[in-house]
Formats: structure tokens, sequence, C-alpha cells
DNA sequence: CAGTGAGCGAGCTTCCGCTTGACTT
């Protein structure tokens, strides 16, 4: 009995479908995109209105073979793949792969979409097909050739420059940028002092502290006192005034709300699960995958989360009533709001084609899946779980209240507190406080106006401002993702590959470029500023939906760009010297031979020279040590450098003994050991 | 481990975005 055959891209997927479907249908998963450009030159043609030469993706000549076989025998086939440009070209390259086996002729074929799955929305798909869209799979055309394009004529000039094995691309090289504009911030940062002054207060037995908020009549601001000596002077006069006691005169409370975040999507997923447990971008989404592909529970297989790699906040109608259901059973009515809350997705270039992250079955607690999951895997769920729950619960109420404390005629101090009178949302996730913030808003004893307080001391504190931190996996993600480079699907990798080059390494969870990376961006900022630019991407994005809406044409976009790239190209071959790119710096003469002391990126790393190449003496040479850098290495350090190798003395057979600094640290040689 | 860095120059490297692989014994 012939069947429908239904085709979606994850197999997780199609076993939820197929159960949903029925016997009438046979679904099965692409895996993925099935055809891909071969990593080669020539994959792309430009001058043949860039031809592409799509190859079967090693590995997907399996699931091909079995979505043909399936095909021959289907009455009807449906392309189920993401409702997104990537997964209009997926159905579009199997649609392609079966008309080349003369299979589309004889059986109808439909496009479906659905952006959540449920037996209704799958239904309504079903019922309301459409055509492939044309326009879709060109935009996403236009964007994996341009990104071919870039990649595969950027990195071999990179090897030609600077070094081989190098690479460079559209969302890698910017990210690059990012990691390397950061710590050239913190090295130029000169910090500043300033001092804070803050009164500790006791109202019956109870301590409390107010900051001093104004100061010779004006507000006080963060550099008013920048020394110790004005500091001391301060607090002398501030004591002297209080006398001991501050009266609180002016009161002011005041009801604030503080609403829930929206649910998880990928980015935020990675960001919250780097902060609260720890987990790099990589072992989150490698957990998330298993929590979605599900566990056996009481012997039937269950996927306990939806998809993954998504960038949009919406919950399907039947997720929003079974959370809502959910709150209210296990938290009570109040803290089920009257409508459900509605998100905005707010990340540029979103394409929406799934929803949020959320739990499959919001009666499905933490505590109840426990057992079944290995502790990575369960403090995820939970931290899932908690997020969607507390997005579709009432805001916290607080009672804020802000006190302020004449002391003299020219000066206040201010305390502020503020008291939880309904936790809401906060009941089931707790918010994490962003890098940088502190959260200082504690309680404070009940003050009223015309109350007397007791004061024990006024407390003047040092302080430096501090350059902005290096970038954390997490928060690279996030800058990624407001700048619209990368996908879901790749932030990870991303990630991986900058290591993996060894353009960043991390330090104590932190990225610190390397000279390797330092060298590359600068090479690339200097010559191809346009194409590592920042909005680089979101121009083509904006012009990619001109495509897919058919308002313009992928070929001559294509023109467009590779015209000037490609001679930009040309001419940075031939113009840009290799001590150029490699960013030689000259540090001065050395004082005994009178040759130039430089520092460059070699082939086994940055070092110093003595000399140059086309010197009738060989040149010296000396690899830096760890810490130190290239665009920061002094004069007398390189020279240090050179003080290695030294003779000891000789062995008593003769030969020589000296020591060294080698790759692995110092060691001592004799003769030819 | 190996303690280099020129020169000769073959053959190699490289993009982004979708999705999970698991042979035998």
């Amino acid at each position: 009995m012939a069947k429908k055959l239904l085709i979606v891209e994850s197999p997780a997927k199609a076993t939820t479908i197929n159960r949903y479907l029925g016997e009438d249908f046979e679904v099965l998963a692409s895996y993925g995109h099935i055809r891909d450009l071969p990593s080669k030159d020539g994959a792309v043609d430009p001058d043949n209105d860039f031809a592409m030469r799509y190859e079967l993706s090693e590995g997907s000549k399996k699931h091909v073979d079995k979505i043909v076989k399936a095909a021959r025998k289907a009455e009807a086939v449906y392309l189920a793949t993401d409702l997104d440009r990537e997964g209009e070209a997926i159905s579009w390259h199997i649609y392609e792969i079966l008309r080349e086996k003369g299979l589309t002729d004889k059986v109808p074929y439909y496009r479906v979409e659905f952006s959540e799955i449920t037996p209704r929305a799958i239904k309504a798909a079903i019922d309301n097909p459409r055509k492939l869209s044309m326009d879709l799979v060109n935009a996403q055309q236009a964007r994996r050739a341009l990104d071919h394009l870039v990649g595969f004529n950027l990195s071999p000039l990179l090897w030609k420059k600077i070094k081989t094995g190098l690479s460079a691309g559209r969302v890698q090289s910017p990210a690059l940028r990012m990691i390397v504009e950061r710590e050239r911030e913190i090295e130029a940062f000169n910090p500043r002092e300033y001092w804070s002054i803050e009164a500790d207060l006791e109202k019956e037995g109870n301590p409390f502290s107010a900051k001093l908020v104004r100061l010779d009549g004006d507000t006080f601001r963060q550099f008013d006192i920048d020394n110790e000596k004005r500091a001391h002077e301060v607090r002398q006069a501030l004591l002297g005034n209080a006398n001991g006691k501050l009266v609180a005169n002016r009161v002011k409370r005041k009801e604030r709300k503080r609403r829930p975040a929206p649910p998880f999507i990928t980015s935020t997923l990675q960001q919250d699960a780097s902060r609260k447990l720890r987990f790099s971008a990589q072992n989150t989404m490698r957990t998330a995958q298993a929590l979605y592909e599900g566990v056996a529970i009481d012997g039937v297989n269950q996927g306990l989360i939806t998809y993954m790699r998504t960038d949009s906040v919406a919950l399907s109608n039947d997720a929003l009533a079974d959370l809502r259901k959910q709150i209210g059973s296990q938290f009570g009515d109040r803290y089920v709001p009257k409508k459900p809350n509605f998100y905005k997705t707010k990340s540029k270039n979103a394409q929406e084609a799934h929803e949020a992250i959320r739990p499959t079955s919001a009666a499905l607690t933490p505590d109840k899946v426990r057992r079944y999951l290995d502790d990575r895997q369960f403090r995820l769920y939970e931290l899932i779980w908690r997020r969607a729950m507390a997005s579709q619960m009432a805001p916290a109420l607080l009672d804020t209240v802000a006190v302020e404390f004449d002391c003299g005629d020219d000066a206040t101090f201010r305390a502020n507190g503020s008291v939880i009178t309904f936790p809401g949302f906060l009941a089931a996730y707790e918010v994490s406080v962003p890098e940088g913030k502190q959260e200082q808003e504690s309680q404070l004893p009940d003050i009223n106006e015309g109350d007397r307080v007791q004061l024990q001391d006024i407390r003047a504190g040092q302080h430096f401002t501090e350059p902005p931190p290096r970038y954390s996996e997490a928060s690279l993600v996030k800058a990624m993702e407001e700048y619209g480079i990368g996908r879901p699907s790749t932030y990870a990798s991303i990630i991986s590959t900058l290591l993996r080059r060894h353009y960043a390494e991390l330090d104590r969870r932190r990225f610190v470029p390397t000279d390797t990376g330092r060298v590359v961006e600068r090479f690339l900022e200097n010559h191809f500023s346009h194409y590592v630019d920042y909005e680089f991407t979101a121009k083509l994005e904006d012009e990619l939906d001109a495509v897919s809406r058919g308002e313009a044409e992928w070929i001559p976009l294509l023109r467009e760009f590779w015209d000037p790239f490609i001679k930009k190209v040309k001419e940075k071959e031939e113009t840009v010297s290799r001590d150029e790119a490699k960013n030689v710096r000259v540090l001065g003469k050395d004082p005994k031979s009178g040759k130039d002391v430089t520092v460059r990126l070699g082939r086994y790393g940055p070092h110093a020279q003595i000399g140059h190449r086309d010197d009738e003496d060989k040149p010296k040479f000396a690899g830096l040590r760890p810490g130190q850098k290239i665009d920061t290495i002094t004069f007398e350090d390189a020279l240090e450098l050179f003080r290695l190798p030294r003779k000891l003395g000789s062995t008593p057979e003769g030969e020589a003994v000296s020591v060294n600094v080698g790759r692995y640290g110092p060691y001592v040689r004799y003769g030819d050991k």
C-alpha cells in the first residue's frame, strides 16, 4: 500500500511526527544539508554566472538513498524541512536529486511548513501546502557562494603573506576582531582613581549603610573626589557636621514590578549555562541535544525539550496552555497572569523557524526526571524548565524605599532598600546579575520621616576604574548575536575555530588573542576592512532578504560583491610585502653590531631577530617567552633574549657546555646533546 | 618531544550552515 513520504531535517523530529501522522505516512530525515560545495577552489565559477558545483555531502549518501527508495513508491512527497532560508535550500536539493532520477513527474510534490511540532500544526501544514520558493533558495545560494568565495580567496592570501594553514571568513574574522579590539582597549586603558563615601548607620540595633549622593550642594559624581587627601578632608567635615546622628529627611516608597525574561533561545541558553553552570558553549549544545533526542522514561523514549538551535522566543499556544496549567497547580493562581506573556524576538536576522527552547511537557518537573538523567543533563534541564516556567509567570512585586539623610546643609546620604512582597516568577527562576554590575539593594530597617539614626562611622573607599573585561564564551556569543554574525547552529563552532587556529586562547575562561590572531586581524582590518566590518553581514542580510522577497536578483548581487573583492585580493597580493603583513616591528639598533632589532611572527611563533635575511651573515634569532607579545615587547626585553645561549664552560673532555631557552623551557647542552 | 627561523619548492591548508554518525571483534 503506497504511502505518502514526508521529509524533515532532524531524525528526532521525524520520529515524533511519524507518531502523529500514523500509517498513511512514512517520515524520513535528511540529517541537515545533503549537498554542499566541496572544499576546493572552483566550486563556484564567477566567470560563469557563479555556477555552483554541488556534491553529495560526506555521510549523506545513506540518507539520500533511503529517501530515493521511499520516493519511488510514494504516492506523494511532502518537503517539510525547516521554514527558513537553509531549510528551503535543503528541500530544493532533495527535489533536484529526485528530479535527476526522474521521480518528480509521476507524483505530486508539496512544500509544507510548520513552526511547532504539534499534531494540529502538522495537519494544518499538510492541508495548506505551497510551492518551493526559488527566491528563498536563491538567497541561500547567494549566501553560500559568497561565504565560499570570501573564505577561499582570503585564506590563501594569509598563507602567502603570513603563515600557512591560516583562515579568514565572513563570520570568524569579525569575531576575531572583537577579541583583538577588546584587548587593545584593555592595553590602552588608564585607570582613574576615585573615592566613595559611605555612612555606617544603625537604627535600634539594625545596621545599614548609606551612600553620599550630594556634596557642597551639588550632586556627588564619580570623580569628584580623586585623591586621598581630599577624601580625608570630606570625611572629617561630614563627621563634624553629623555629630554622631543623622535624621531621615525624606522617605520615598514605591512599588515596583519586575518582569520575567523570555524563554531561552540558543544564544541565551549558552550564556546562562556558562554563567550559572560554567558549561562551555559546546558542552551546552551537546547536553541539550541529548535532552532533545530524549531519554527512556518508563520504557518509552521521550524528548524532554524542544529544538535547541533556535532564534525565536515564541511559544506555541499548546505550550502556553501547558505552562500556565503547571504554574497554577504548582504555585497557585496568583502566579498565573491574566493573559500569557508575549515576547518579541529582538535578535537581528532572526529566521524564527522553531519555537523557543522549552520543556516538551511542563508537568515533567526537574524532580520527576532527575533519575533518568546524568548530572549535566539534569542541571541543564532544570535551567530550561525554570526559565520557561518563569517566562509565563506573573511579575515579582517589590516595595522599594529610598531614604535621604541630610548631613549639614550641603551634603546628603541616601540608603536604598527593597523588599519582595510577591515573588512571582522569582519563585521559579533566579535572575543572574549581568557582568560588571553588582546588585546592592538590600533590606533596610523600617524608617520614617524625621527618625533619628545613629552614625557609627563614615568610610572613604578608594577605587579605580577598570578596563572592559575580556570576552568570555558567553559574552562573545552575545556580541555576535547582537551584530547578527553567525547562527544558532554555529556559535559553538566559531569559538572552536578561533581556538583551533590559535588566534585566541582561553585564560580563566576568557579569550586572549595570540600574536597570530593579532597579526591576522591587523592584516584584514588594514586591507580588507569592508569585509570584516561588523556591518558587512547586516548589509548582506538586507540584500538577501530582498532576494528572498523577489525584489532583487541573486547573480547581480554576487557580481557586485565579487568584482571589487577579487580586484582587491589581486592588488594586495602584489602591493603588501610579507614584512608588512607580518607586522614586523623595528625596536632599535643592536649596540654590538649596529643592526636592526626586530620582532615578528615566524613559522614557529613570534620571535626577535637581529639583522636582516639579506645581510651577509645569517641573522640571529630568539623566540619570545610566554607572556611577551609582538605589539608590546620593549627593546630592552628583546635584547635580553639574545643573552642566551651562553657558554658556561667545558666538560673535562673539552666539549662546550652552554645554556639556552627552547620551546619547552630552559635547558643545558654539551657537545651535540 | 627538540632546541627551528635562508634557500629549492611539491603538496597541503581554507569558508558557513544544516544535521548526527558509531561497520567488524
